[in-house]
DNA sequence: TTCCTAAACTAAAGCGCATTAGTTCACCTC
DNA sequence: GAGGTGAACTAATGCGCTTTAGTTTAGGAA
């Protein structure tokens, strides 16, 4: 491997041309106090030797570091399985890369672990601004990231107290288009195989859930989980064991859902009892029998929240900074899973 | 929100403690050059002033950037269907920041604007090395990094030029397994649906599959694709209409595969050809019959790049520049989809 | 006492850029 | 021809840290 290169500085590139430093920066940066001829030497050097202004010296001298951070806590194990994250940090990615950040990426085990990596971003003055997700009970770090003062956007909000600005998902709409479809397909006893308690978007769901549910059906049993296979395939088997047995199991996501598929086959109720997933991905798609599921695009969604982030970041005080944004109605894709009874 | 915090200087320390700044950036770094008297009250004050060392500054001063570049080049439709990635990315991350190291990741739609985050990189330096994946024929990057004299590791090697350190999976053992697996299961005509032939792992799979085949049976049909669903289906639905229909499709990741049963059970044929992918996911196992899989944990494929990365960024010449590094043995997992016929 | 040495500490320079506060100089006005 | 003006350019400083090359001081040896 040879030597990583010399790069040339802003005063080789002055010292060549035989103009001061200042010059060569006002010609690079587009300011004005040189005169076109100059402007264009300087730019023509700098292509002829491959400059770019060092990063850490630009960051150094007070300019924005372009850098955004996304840090994830989660289970090693479970990770992998939900398509979700990678499709929100494509489409974050991508929205941020257009607009020349980049993106620093970290995952962590538990959530004091994230706070370290978030305020050490911040005490570094490494990131402009990070995004946050999957808000808990009691969650420290709305408070945490509003006393640092570092702009923050939370995916999948919101944030009950309001401390952060979020890029919300309208869950009612979700959960009144899951319960009116398994109701016009003749299902009368609902279930719901959620996530764990302390995730705000799990309670925030089941809420929708038995609300949409309410007046029209019974009130529908719920069983949390911690997201794992394992789990999903328990809470299904207690569910269908009881004596009121439901007609139509939702799940929180793909992962329970396919979980709960392979439940249903085992116990020979596939035929008779409804499926639908809160989450769509492929393997909605590819299951036998297919799943009805809720649809809203991931993507969509993580290039909301780097714009809204974005927009934060150029003006923490701006419009931003108050109205949550919802990313997209979602929809619903009926599939063989819950047929007409 | 409130105005970003002024953080602490090393300067803030040094005055405040009645001491230069040399004396703060000894005790802090653990330099010999002041008493432990003196480390003690530096290290207390840094602790309750909340001061951390900024980034930018300390890059610039010399220091590494503890930074790592991923860039991939993926169409972005379909991503996030293959679990791949973000289960590598997962792996790498976990190794790079128990080390202390920051990831900056990036998607682009091209090789050539991969190339370009790639140099931008290297100028500004800003990361200290970088992984790559999905080599590619006549694949610039590999010299272009070269060049550069950035140090990178890639995934998935080898690099054929040996330009680069690889880590690798042996898709000889792969496709050895599998094809044995096959035969003893009674298959004797089998046929590959790949991926798009400009990618070398592409090749070399082909390659190893012919290999493992030849002598004990008919050289296998190749059918190239995009690694689309759409591609998938239409390559099965070739296969499966020739003359010599064959009786064991092998797909080249589990996207592929399934849109293969797919095709299959569409035209009544799943019972009779046995199917197996190259990928082995979580959607494998949920498939209805679920697959025959290679299985190699792409998370720890991921740590070993991102260990051997880190080796190479310590001592650009060392050891760890030479032989590439097969990251485990692959095994195969047989599930339902290779039946003994 | 003098000289030497090591420990403890400091001054100052440098990393590469941006920026403020000038300085020159040609050109224009009256 | 004095005074004014704006364009083009430069010197010098700062960003926050690391590091080199000292300087000071206490303690020990001669």
């Amino acid at each position: 491997m040879p030597p990583r290169q010399h790069r040339p500085t802003l005063k080789d590139l002055a010292t060549r041309l035989g103009i001061s430093e200042t010059a060569a920066s006002f010609a690079l940066n587009g300011r004005p106090g040189v005169s076109e001829q100059t402007r264009e030497r300087v730019l023509a050097l700098a292509e002829e030797l491959n400059w770019a202004p060092n990063h850490a010296a630009r960051t150094l001298s007070g300019i924005t570091s372009m850098t955004v951070g996304f840090v994830l806590t989660r289970d090693v194990q479970e990770f992998g399985m939900e398509s979700f994250y990678l499709r929100l940090l494509t489409g974050a990615q991508f929205v941020l890369s257009s607009r020349g950040y980049a993106l620093l990426f970290q995952m962590t085990h538990s959530v004091d672990e994230e706070l370290a990596v978030l305020r050490r971003w911040s005490k570094e003055r490494r990131v402009e601004g990070v995004i946050i997700s999957d808000l808990r009970r009691a969650d420290p770090r709305p408070a945490f990231l509003k006393e640092l003062g570092l702009p923050a956007v939370l995916a999948g909000g919101p944030d009950p107290k309001r401390l952060l600005p979020a890029v919300t998902v309208d869950d009612g709409v979700a959960m009144r288009l899951l319960v009116e479809h398994l109701q016009q397909t003749g299902c009368r006893r609902l279930a719901y195989v959620s996530g764990p308690a302390e995730l705000l978007h799990v309670h925030r769901r089941i809420g929708a859930f038995r609300k949409a549910a309410s007046g029209v059906l019974a009130d529908p049993g719920v069983v949390h989980t911690d997201y794992s296979e394992e789990q999903g395939l328990a809470a299904t088997r207690r569910l269908i064991e009881a004596d009121d047995r439901p007609d139509a199991l939702v799940f929180d996501n793909e992962v329970l859902a396919v979980a709960g598929v392979r439940a249903l086959r085992a116990a020979g109720l596939l035929a008779e009892i409804s499926v639908a997933s809160c989450e769509d991905s492929a393997i909605c798609v590819a299951l036998q029998p297919s799943l009805t599921a809720v649809r809203r695009d991931p993507t969509v969604f993580g290039e909301a929240v780097a714009r809204k982030l974005l927009r934060l970041v150029d003006s923490p005080d701006g419009p931003a900074a108050r109205p949550d944004i919802e990313a997209q109605q979602p929809t619903i894709v009926v599939r063989e899973s819950t047929p007409q009874r």
